[in-house]
DNA sequence: AATGAAAACAACCGCGGGAGG
DNA sequence: TCCTCCCGCGGTTGTTTTCAT
């Protein structure tokens, strides 16, 4: 059983859409709107065309306030920090750049903002290096998707040594702002844990209280910094459930949810835990047992484990002498940040843009515009 | 000037999730 | 609570334009 079409395809028009087409969909759609129904919308005004092709006409082309071509270099610098913090959601990287689409974005980073920052990249390296200096075969960074690994490579090059997160961590003032729900657990759990750091307030939150409170469910996040805040918290709330579970020996243990799921994006995520091997509670002896629980107690206090490419990976990459950032560079999010922006979208030109706030915030690393 | 390759742009497709009955 | 319909998203494909030889 195939999926139903939306459509009765032997009677739409495809392709390219007509001037005559355009101003149809346009004159009915700014005097009547769309009704609601885009399914009905081409029926009603007489246009052989599938609802989704109106709706995609539309928003991408039609609709007002719409930009085309000639991106900024900080539009450049939004979707490139964007894009290696919470990957290929254009939606939500749209929504930080007022008047673009996420079909825009996607076909500018596919067709020239990725060629402009990977394509200086040396064929075949990045192969990583045993302790004899020799490449391995089947080693960590062939096993990642391409996307993964060109999330990883971008963003070494553009921050260097920095690990996202790392600095996501260390600084409570980039985390958004919880649901009052979360704050509340956050504070009966802080007593509990007697845990310092809030992201850790944060994961115990994830971890035992969230899936029973339908009002920290109903908020779900929007914006990027919530996506990135997202992905941390389930990063470590996973490892945390993991080690805790662990230690306690319980022997009910779920293992079949491998810290590296096919959810999980983010190429940093596979460095911080095994790759999808769960742990083995009949056969742990005493020194797994200590190594995990010194990985909790690192968790605990906020030494998470990241990737750090040696020198000689560094130097394979031209990118990374070409570098001339800081460190620093990675305070992406103001605390401007809040639930006012989860509501905005690629169309809403009203929405506030987050990440318009300040303006110098994407000082600390310019792209490569060499050419 | 012709032609093939590459790049850029536009549109389609199928899936997941939410809303409403 | 379940089911159906529709919307929105991200990946993919098709078409057009530009560039190199």
């Amino acid at each position: 059983m195939g999926r139903a079409p939306c459509c009765d395809k032997a009677n739409v028009k495809r392709g390219p859409w007509s001037p005559e087409e355009d101003a149809k969909l346009k004159a009915f759609i700014e005097t009547h709107g769309t009704g609601g129904n885009w399914i009905a919308l081409p029926q009603k005004i007489g246009l052989k065309r599938c609802g989704k092709s109106c709706r995609l006409r539309w928003l991408n082309y039609l609709r007002p306030n719409i930009k085309h071509g000639g991106f900024t270099e900080e539009e450049d610098n939004i979707i490139c920090n964007l894009y290696i913090s919470i990957g290929s959601r254009w939606s939500i990287i749209a929504a930080q750049l007022p008047g673009r689409t996420d079909n825009d974005i996607k076909n500018y980073w596919n067709t020239r903002l990725k060629k402009k920052l990977l394509g200086k990249r040396k064929q075949s390296n990045f192969q990583p290096r045993n302790t004899n200096g020799l490449m391995e075969e089947n080693s960590y960074p062939n096993a990642l998707s391409s996307s993964a690994l060109e999330r990883l490579q971008l963003h070494m090059q553009l921050q260097g040594l920095q690990n996202p997160f790392s600095n996501f961590y260390n600084n409570p003032a980039l985390w958004p702002k919880l649901h009052p729900s979360q704050e509340k657990m956050v504070q009966t759990l802080q007593s509990f844990k007697e845990s310092s750091n809030p992201l850790m307030q944060n994961t115990l939150l994830s971890t035992h209280a969230e899936q029973g409170s339908p009002k920290a469910e109903a908020y779900k996040p929007a914006t990027a910094a919530d996506v990135v805040h997202q992905d941390a918290v389930k990063i470590n709330s996973s490892k945390v459930d993991l080690l805790e579970n662990s230690l306690n020996g319980m022997s009910s243990m779920d293992t079949s949810v491998p810290f590296m799921g096919t959810e999980n994006k983010n190429p940093l995520d596979s460095n911080l835990a095994p790759r999808g091997e769960g742990v083995e509670q009949s056969n742990m002896g005493i020194q797994e047992v200590s190594a995990l629980q010194a990985e909790l107690d690192d968790i605990l206090n906020n030494r998470t484990t990241c990737y750090i490419p040696q020198e000689d990976q560094m130097a394979e990459f031209d990118c990374f002498r070409e570098i001339n950032g800081s460190k620093e560079s990675l305070m992406w999010w103001s605390n401007d940040f809040d639930g006012k922006s989860a509501s905005s979208n690629s169309w809403d030109s009203t929405a506030t843009p987050v990440l318009q706030t300040d303006p110098g915030m994407f000082q600390d690393y310019e792209l490569g515009y060499s050419q």
